[in-house]
DNA sequence: TTAAAATATGATACCGGTATCATTGTGACT
DNA sequence: AGTCACAATGATACCGGTATCATATTTTAA
């Protein structure tokens, strides 16, 4: 088990002995097949097979500048969400032959600059990047070495990069002003961590956009700021009960936060939606099985990863004609809860 | 944004002419730092400060054969223990500067067999594996390329391979055992897909032994095979409660399909543990904080990446002296659904 | 003071693929 | 038969680091 220091592995040069051609020929068999003759080819995949031959891309890359990896970058992979969002890019990627990279910055963009630069080192030949919140030196990096880059989750005309996702704004102030249509008057905000978040930022304004659009004004102690963990959700839905006595809906901006506030009503007895109503955003699995089961947002995550590994494909490729910004959407999901 | 074609990246003979030093002395100024003078390392690192300087790894691991990659299979990335486990393995080796490699097969060994190819052609300086099961292919190819190994998530001694995990099997007997000391005669039994997945088949055991210890046979109608989705988990108890009119408690494999099942109870109020016992396996946070409380198999699966990460770095290192099984161990979560 | 050892730097070659250009067949068409 | 176009193969060089061994410089020891 212990490293071998002296073996030697496979290399072309053996499958081309065996086959009886020249190293070039060989490479040439085994990826550009059309440029040698059938049976040539047919000789040295035999010789490879008969070796076990795997080639070495980090050979290849080196010299074709191509790496056949893709840089996947996520707040964390904690979230069903986002870990989901991944399944869906590398599942694209592996038949196009494309091996993803894959690296969490904790909701931290000093780490995903520096996640940024190890897949430069490992020269990714494009990156797949969570959101419009990056450092200076991340995107100087992305620009030096012309990297190209899809940001996913949110959109935006502002970001430099392609974008493929939906509007947390539009979602957010659409699923408030239903929740304001459906007759409810103090309606309650839990959202995730604001700072370096802008699918967080856009929800919360979507929310504030859609008060204010009723006359009424925004009431912060209407509001909590809270982790994505079931847990938290919990605690800032207590913290709203304790302190808003004529609280009758929350909107929660995740699933997650959503969960854990109704874990937290529950216990306190209170009756979903009976006495208070309940909002999420994300449509995890979980919320769709559960009973009373959640009204929510539907966000196209399936769809974002193949949209993503698509394009990111095509600018490797240097197609042209990509739309900027491609807004895949969202739905509102009405269930029980609300 | 399309790939410029004649853009040449900085490399590290740039940086030795902006210092004034040799490309090896600029190469050893930022690697093996104590080989040169701290002058001359003052001046190498002042030149890639200035040209933003990422070495490309592709090269360096093409010429001392250390890809400083690790990489990893899990089944799938939409189970949250998985994503977890991920989670944990990538944040221990992203300080040692190590790079993971993702892939999940979706419990097909083959698909497995194509990563590992797909892997090892990264030269990946080591593999993290989810399980006993591989195909022969994979085996050779690890043995072929002399990969250090290290297998999560179940230990056996039948194994080639290093283990870090916990005994499945033991687990299950022991969470059916303590079912049993609690009174409960008609125990069915919620698992996962059976094939080409030990973990899985490690619990029936378990659950079949404890079984049988009491002197009880067990009863194939008691027990349901299912994926590990909420929805199947639901659909299983379904079965279960239409045909076995006197279950009074169910084990289920998984956290995931324990929830299935208690939605399903829910829907035909079923009070749990009331009228029906429930157990599951895995302790996923969404347990935790239900209402009722999960009772579950706490597996350490953030302890079982870590391990593994250190491990596949220390194989890496060729140090000596490593178990070759290393039995985390799990805990009965007694809570309350039963 | 001088040899020996240790330190610091450099020249060259090589890792294992493939881009590039050159060469040799092969058939088509005049 | 001769010219041309094209298909198939090969020789060489190069991608961008670093291993290896050689050389220059400094330090230590005798």
């Amino acid at each position: 088990m212990p490293t071998n220091p002296d073996h030697k592995p496979v290399t072309i040069r053996d499958v081309a002995r065996l086959a009886g051609v020249s190293p070039i020929t060989a490479s040439r068999a085994l990826s550009k097949s059309h440029l040698v003759k059938a049976a040539t080819r047919k000789k040295v995949e035999a010789a490879a097979n008969e070796l076990k031959f795997i080639s070495n891309s980090a050979a290849g890359s080196l010299s074709n500048r191509r790496s056949n990896m893709v840089g996947i970058i996520v707040p964390t992979l904690s979230n069903a969400i986002f870990a989901d969002t991944i399944q869906s890019i590398t599942s694209s990627l592996m038949p196009e032959g494309f091996q993803a990279l894959v690296g969490s910055n904790e909701y931290c963009p000093q780490r995903e600059e520096d996640i940024i630069r190890t897949f430069i080192s490992h020269r990714a030949d494009a990156l797949i990047l969570t959101g419009h919140t990056h450092t200076q030196a991340a995107e100087e990096m992305i620009a030096q070495y012309m990297i190209p880059t899809v940001e996913i989750w949110n959109i935006s005309d502002k970001s430099k990069h392609i974008c493929v996702g939906m509007s947390n704004y539009q979602a957010a102030f659409e699923m408030t002003s239903f929740l304001i249509s459906r007759g409810y008057k103090n309606i309650g905000y839990i959202g995730g961590i604001l700072e370096n978040n802008d699918r967080s930022q856009d929800r919360m304004r979507g929310y504030q956009k859609a008060i204010e659009r009723c006359g009424w004004s925004v009431d912060p102690s209407m509001m909590r700021e809270s982790a994505y963990e079931f847990a938290s959700g919990a605690a800032a839905m207590h913290s709203l009960l304790t302190k808003s006595r004529n609280l009758d809906c929350v909107f929660a901006s995740s699933d997650i936060l959503a969960f854990g506030a109704l874990m937290e009503c529950q216990r306190n007895d209170i009756r979903i939606p009976h006495d208070i109503a309940l909002a999420g955003f994300d449509n995890t699995s979980i919320g769709a099985i559960h009973k009373p089961a959640l009204t929510t947002i539907s966000v196209p995550w399936q769809r974002i990863g193949l949209k993503a590994a698509e394009i990111a494909l095509r600018l490797i490729r240097g197609e042209a004609g990509i739309n900027k910004i491609n807004d895949l959407g969202f739905d509102l999901k009405v269930r029980d809860t609300a």
